[in-house]
DNA sequence: GCCAACGTTGGC
DNA sequence: GCCAACGTTGGC
């Protein structure tokens, strides 16, 4: 089991969203990045928990939990010409992009925002914190996770751990 | 709105 | 295969 930190613009598709989703599963599609295209495809398996972080708003922060439920398949989305993530260069039998499907868990008490985990040793060197950190799917390490669910005073036990 | 950082594209 | 130009991201 891994662990993730996948990165919205609430305007686009808020924590809220997600719990307000069917079963509070949604698919996480639409990325059109190499580098998290292939971490969708090859390493993100059910199960994994995933911090779920608000970016361009007001106060980027770390704001809830989810868990994958599905491991990447092709983004479909890419096949939709009218649709904003269309790809010509895609096709269902040799798909570009994929996606997950996630389902929503918590909510932080308290958004872990990025003075917070800039604040905390041992989240200071998170890569969303870092200087140009533009991946939106981001590996977060066991100990990250674990300090990030004291800091926002969580015990969580997701399925399949433990 | 600014601007630094990054990924992608395309000319050569 | 290099690299400049461009578009996008995202914190501030």
């Amino acid at each position: 089991m891994r662990y993730w930190l996948m990165k919205t613009e609430p305007g686009c598709f808020s924590l809220d969203d997600l719990e307000r989703s069917p079963g509070g599963i949604s698919s996480w599609d639409g990325v059109r990045n190499f580098q998290a295209r292939n971490l969708l495809r090859d390493e993100i398996k059910a199960g994994d928990g995933v911090l779920f972080y608000h970016s361009s708003c007001a106060e980027p922060a770390i704001v809830g939990l989810a868990q994958v439920v599905r491991g990447g398949y092709p983004d479909h989305t890419a096949q939709d010409p009218q649709g904003a993530h269309f790809d010509a260069k895609s096709s269902p039998d040799n798909p570009i992009w994929y996606m997950v499907d996630v389902k929503f868990r918590a909510r932080l008490p308290h958004p872990l925002t990025r003075d917070a985990l800039r604040n905390h040793p041992l989240l200071a060197g998170m890569m969303v914190l870092q200087r140009g950190s533009r991946l939106s799917v981001q590996p977060v390490t066991a100990e990250e996770w674990q300090a990030a669910l004291d800091l926002a005073g969580l015990d969580l036990r997701l399925q399949g751990e433990g």
